[in-house]
DNA sequence: GCTGTAACCTGTCGGC
DNA sequence: TGCCGACAGGTTACAG
């Protein structure tokens, strides 16, 4: 699913309707997600205000004035949803008023204050929630790398993760202990905009080449979250709008198509990587 | 310790 | 129209 811009995504979209509000009631219909929710999940958000919202990675964290800091992670096929009550004033990122009827995969919903209710759904249950203490590190964000968008990740810090590794240049990108937040998508479109052959061991890729695969990053996932994040299969914002990245793709989803570099004359090809598919261009991805 | 692969679960799409 | 297999944005466990 949802990589960082996505998730990113999703998180602007509930700021509006979680930060500052309570969480009058929490229903919990389906307990077994990727793991078991926590013990009594809705009686610990059940009336609980709701201080922060950010997010590590492709974790959203939402700090309570409980002491607890609730963790989801959507998976493959996450979904959060924003809807508000016929009649109610509208907000923005919510266009349409109305709750849908409660879905199959609806496992969570979270009934505000102010009336809005946010409804998690996840068909294939890859994703994740958990409460933990405010101001610890949970066991899954322990071991995360640099955020890419963030000050600490430059071509010093990538080259750091990449040092020694004689694993595919894509399957280090997906790391998410050498550089948090990327997925297959992202990463696909990041090498063919450096320019870099995602089979080329990591740790032989020159100094210059890395700190334009971090330039490269950036950008591209910059870019994904001004369009909204990409909207493939499952991908929607809270708001149930969605994305428009996908219109920008490059490489990834383009098997068979012209590469799109200019005088490149190359074409875009599939191989499939650790049981994931890449796409890149043979001519100018070295 | 590092790397590659299978598995988790469900929906969708294309081919026959 | 219906069935079947391949494939899907993530992460973990395990084998080599």
């Amino acid at each position: 699913m949802p990589e960082l811009p996505e998730v990113e995504t999703v998180r602007r979209g509930l700021e509006p309707v979680m930060v500052g509000r309570r969480i009058l009631r929490a229903e919990v219909r389906r307990p077994d997600l990727r793991w078991p929710l926590p013990e009594r999940m809705a009686e610990r958000l059940g009336g609980a205000r709701v201080r922060a919202l950010g997010r590590r990675s492709k974790y959203l964290l939402a700090d309570l004035d409980t002491g607890e800091t609730l963790l989801v992670h959507l998976g493959m096929s996450g979904r959060m949803t924003i809807s508000l009550p016929e009649g109610a004033e509208r907000m923005p990122g919510v266009f349409a008023l109305g709750h849908p009827p409660v879905g199959k995969h609806d496992h969570v919903v979270l009934h505000m204050e102010g009336g809005a209710r946010i409804t998690y759904n996840d068909a294939r249950r890859f994703g994740a929630m958990d409460l933990f203490p405010t101001g610890q590190t949970h066991p899954l964000l322990a071991g995360l790398g640099p955020e890419p968008l963030g000050n600490s990740f430059d071509g010093a810090a990538l080259a750091r993760g990449l040092a020694g590794r004689t694993m595919p240049i894509k399957a280090a990108m997906l790391d998410q202990r050498i550089v948090a937040g990327l997925g297959n998508i992202y990463v696909c479109e990041a090498l063919w905009h450096a320019g870099i052959h995602p089979a080329r061991r990591a740790g032989r890729i020159a100094r210059p080449r890395i700190e334009r695969l971090v330039q490269a990053i950036r950008e591209v996932l910059g870019e994904a979250i001004e369009a909204g994040g990409s909207s493939l299969r499952d991908h929607r914002q809270a708001s149930g709008e969605m994305g428009y990245f996908q219109m920008n793709f490059k490489a990834y989803g383009r098997a068979g198509a012209p590469c799109p570099r200019p005088g490149c004359g190359g074409t875009i090809r599939r191989i499939t990587q650790a049981g994931r598919s890449t796409f890149y261009c043979a001519a100018c991805q070295r």
